[in-house]
DNA sequence: CATTGTTTTAAACGATCGTTTGAATTCAGT
DNA sequence: ACTGAATTCAAACGATCGTTTAAAACAATG
């Protein structure tokens, strides 16, 4: 078994295992064992537990979010006034194909479900982490939201498209307990290309409310 | 130090650490130290940790709960057809008036950071509890969305109901983040009040939109 | 005041946690 | 094939977790 091998299935293990659990309630133990190698490999190859949650953030952020940013200059380039749809189509389109060109689906699931756990359940190095490494990006993407709708506040733009977030994360971090009410009613369609059928209209109203 | 003051500040502690930390990562000894109680209380009083989780959701869901049902009866007495606004309605005020009389928005904080945990980090015991104890409420409240909006299917609604209570407990549940964010930002207002004027025509919209 | 039953206390329990150690093993370069 | 570095391994470390125990302190009752 090589390197390789080793730190790229713990990673799995752990993405896995964090987006399911959480952070506290996932043990290297628990990693490791789903990872089939050595309790002590999480420290050898990462340094501690902290390093390795940034690396499994890292792993998928990274690659996210340079695509993001290509894509955003590819429309910029394309259109000279992007509007709203234009650039949130963007982070649309490079969470739905951007994250993993095949298997979408469970692998958007995760991405959700980790994106919930860095902002309800990140703790001090975390924030810190992706602070230093994305801020700059997530810069980028709200001040193309700000040319777009000029006649908008910052306040609203910014409140907006959280708000926007925090109904796809939420709804895909909890889509386990959402499952489980949905049943006990009258048999609704639970599978996430239902649920995004549903969710962007309802987003794309609120977030282009005439106010 | 009587049992009533013992448990009130058991309760008291837990409450607020937990919505500040989530349940695993908040230990029986954090508790009992911030209560100024003995770390065995716990265990006497309330049997165990998990049936103290229970028992702090208990504590301010009853309440809420029952007075959202009393509420609903009031509209539907009054307005033969309540429409969509009125039923959601009912839940933005029993929330917001109906959670503590005063120190509204603290209170209505850590309300939806633990309404958020009851979805997130819902343990088997917590989920059990909360269906066993609530369901049927809510099983009423989404009976009046139907009524109100016959033409809407189930799903519809559910989703809708679902995503905007996403993007309202996820705001309130990383507002922490999302203020350390806006800092960074043109001097974003982070006032609950503020948040909550976004929120509330952002949601109507979104809720409302025709399809 | 003595005697219940209730509550609080200090101490310890076994289990599990993240991390470290040092030896065994595998790998790469000559 | 031999050597030195990189990796894996079993075992143990101290710390912290939830829980239990049994005695001490308290309260209420006759």
């Amino acid at each position: 078994m090589s390197q390789a091998d080793t730190v790229t299935r713990i990673l799995d293990s752990a993405e896995q295992l964090f987006a399911e659990k959480g952070f506290a309630e996932t043990s290297l133990r628990m990693i490791t064992t789903r990872a089939k190698v050595n309790l002590a490999a999480v420290n050898y190859h990462f340094g501690s537990k902290k390093e390795l949650i940034q690396a499994v953030f890292a792993r998928f952020l990274t690659p996210f979010t340079l695509k993001l940013s290509k894509e955003l200059d590819a429309v910029v380039a394309i259109k000279r006034d992007p509007d709203f749809r234009d650039v949130l189509g963007v982070l649309a389109s490079t969470m739905l194909t951007g994250v993993a060109p095949n298997d979408h689906y469970n692998k958007l699931s995760v991405f959700m479900r980790l994106l919930g756990l860095a902002y309800t359940q990140a703790q001090g190095h975390l924030r810190r982490f992706l602070y230093e490494n994305y801020a700059e990006v997530y810069g980028r993407f709200i001040g193309y939201l700000k040319l777009a709708h000029p006649d908008l506040s910052s306040e609203a733009i910014f409140w907006r498209l959280h708000f926007a977030i925090g109904a796809a994360v939420f709804t895909m971090s909890s889509i386990e307990v959402l499952r489980s009410m949905a049943q006990t009613d009258t048999g609704i369609d639970t599978s996430v290309e239902q649920v995004m059928a549903q969710l962007i209209p309802f987003l794309a109203a609120a977030l282009e409310q005439e106010a």
